[in-house]
DNA sequence: TATTAATCGAGACGGTACGTCTTGTCTTATC
DNA sequence: GATAAGACAAGACGTACCGTCTCGATTAATA
């Protein structure tokens, strides 16, 4: 990077392989207000009124500099997730803390927890613009899975892992599957809105998931 | 600007209220060529890289065409799927016959229909772009869920409440979560990617799923 | 930019090589009001406040409009001089009739005429405007000399050559030299700003010209 | 958004009277790198190309450095002629020695001269662009006119005084005119490209201001 | 010689305009 | 009299520069 020569034949820097900038001086104020005005704009004004210029003239700052951190809106999006800025607005934990003791009431803990989150606006209304904003680029979508979503699953897959040392779930289910057992049904609920999110809803889930894992 | 008659005679119609067109004198070729241009261009160039200005131009048709008959192009895509337009050039039903007497081989061969179908690229594809449409448009999502997502769920349940007469599922669980049961987890995997969409994932979630219905 | 092609097999469409649009379709009552937008933009902002985006601002058109149109800005300003919407507006031709009969008198209304509009605001701004854009773009530089300079130019030329006839101006000088000699010092001390373009001025200049053409 | 100190101990500078730079401070070889990068660049890659980032690029130069010692690119520009960097680099004095003796071969020789630097595009590149931009901007203009473009004329005029108390040239002839007579035909046909720059076109043009100018 | 203060390279920043793209409406010429 | 073709106003896209603003790291003049 260091001894660049400044001037002719550099051959036109391809469009992705521009020059990173240098992470140690980012203004860490405007990446604040970046990533805040794109979580209000996403409350505020719906699905995808979001747009790069809308972020940047809420936010008081140039496009440019949101284009030289983040590639897309997206990417934006998924750094606010990862930086704990929803939950810090929105005070709604995905997953209350993981105990144990009763399974079942564990499982009800967690599900009423995700429906809870799904059911607030000012946190489902971000997590299904990332939703939709993964499913229209792959390669963010490669990313967020990495750092967003497989984690998040994993933590669930570790609890369940040790409830099934502890017998409370069948040797002989795969743990992955366990995990999409729990979760699948209020995402397919969610996404498709096919019926309310209510604590009735995550407690009679509840009741399926602790028999479908039932020794 | 230019010399618009303001007061042109159309009948006291709101803005989104505009006079619909006459159906009977539809061009059925022309529909059937817009229907399939959506879903060409949809499984060949990727998620949306869909325009409506592509459509009209590989369908050869205006655009104003697409405009008359569709509010936008996810009920263009919506209308591909209700037509049965997917399912004819993929070979893919999305459900195989509901047969009776094994319930637990009814369910293997269900999932692993459904799984078929979501690995399959020229049935995925649109329904994942179907998908992401109805996200960013409330409204397509309402006629969407209307009329193709319960009813088709709603097919599910049919069954399911059969197989609850034949005492194969449990008296006491909430046939609505039955069925996501059975469908959120194909549902969630395919939607962010998490895994692999086998056969053999489609039996291990047989498995779980009798599991939690089983008396 | 992009070299995505929605669909098959066209060429890519090379940035120049552009489907030109059809001119007989063109908004006549639009066109006007760019032309319009451009130059009241010019006499108004000073030299280079003048933006395609302003003009599409004020002449309350789209961008598109203007770039279907039009190569760039220069364009558009050289096409309001060949329009004669300039001189319209200013009610100050360029060269005043060619009359005949006292050449010295001739020659003196002619350059009272270039120096009153090189002196005139609104029409001075334009083409100075034009004038550097020519610098910019050798393109428009080759258009604007075919169809603006030249024929202007020539009209000189060829009442010189009339008086050239009637014994006015030598036999031996070049024609070409002839007419330079005549707009060479006005536009010179106009471009450069390096006196004021009065009658008097004017006048001294016809003096020293006549001198240099006489027999 | 960011921590800015508005109330700095600032001495009451206003917006655009910022404190000057010290210039005993300034480093010689980084004043030499930026005028050579600017004449190189107009020189090689034609009219506008230029920017205050690319000289800065090309001569290793932070911008600040640039915008520290001048105002803008067109005034590194007129500086560049003022250290007659331009003639050293390109062996091209825009007028020969002024003699005396024949006047007509010393109006050759001047004209010659100018018409051969016009002709030479190391030379005539960044003066073309030095135009253009004493066009955009009145200030530059001004600071052009005054430092560079009238000492030059004036040269030419105290020669042409010269003549004229030799009898070379009329006495009832305002030197001014004279003195554009010389140089705005030339100036004219290299602006505008209206035809060639030749020694041809020198000699014919001094043929026909030696006969203007004569008693 | 050590301290101080400025310039220097580098480049992030808030802006503005670029030229392109797509949207949804409106217009025209053709069949 | 409907339709393909496409012009149109609107506005977002992602890029390039503008001119200002930090940041260390020299570097030159003063203490």
């Amino acid at each position: 990077m260091s001894a660049t020569r400044p001037d002719s034949q550099q051959p036109a820097t391809s469009a992705t392989q521009r020059r990173s900038p240098d992470p140690t001086r980012r203004n860490a104020a405007t990446r604040r207000a970046i990533l805040d005005a794109a979580l209000d704009l996403i409350v505020a004004s719906g699905f995808e009124m979001l747009t790069v210029e809308a972020i940047a003239r809420r936010a008081g700052v140039g496009k440019q500099t949101i284009y030289r951190w983040w590639p897309s809106k997206g990417a934006v999006l998924l750094e606010a997730f990862l930086e704990h800025r929803v939950e810090e607005r929105t005070e709604t934990p995905l997953l209350g803390p993981l105990n144990r003791g009763d399974f079942a009431a564990d499982v009800r803990r967690v599900l009423r927890g995700t429906v809870r989150a799904f059911a607030n606006t000012s946190w489902e209304a971000p997590y299904r613009a990332l939703t939709i904003a993964i499913q229209e680029d792959p390669q963010l979508g490669a990313e967020a899975r990495e750092r967003l979503i497989r984690p998040s699953l994993d933590d669930v897959r570790a609890w369940l892992a040790t409830a099934q040392e502890h017998g409370d779930v069948r040797a002989d289910i795969d743990l992955d599957v366990a995990v999409e057992l729990l979760v699948g049904p209020v995402f397919h609920r969610w996404l498709l809105r096919t019926g309310p999110l209510s604590d009735e809803y995550a407690d009679a889930v509840t009741d399926a998931v602790v028999h479908a894992l039932h020794t």
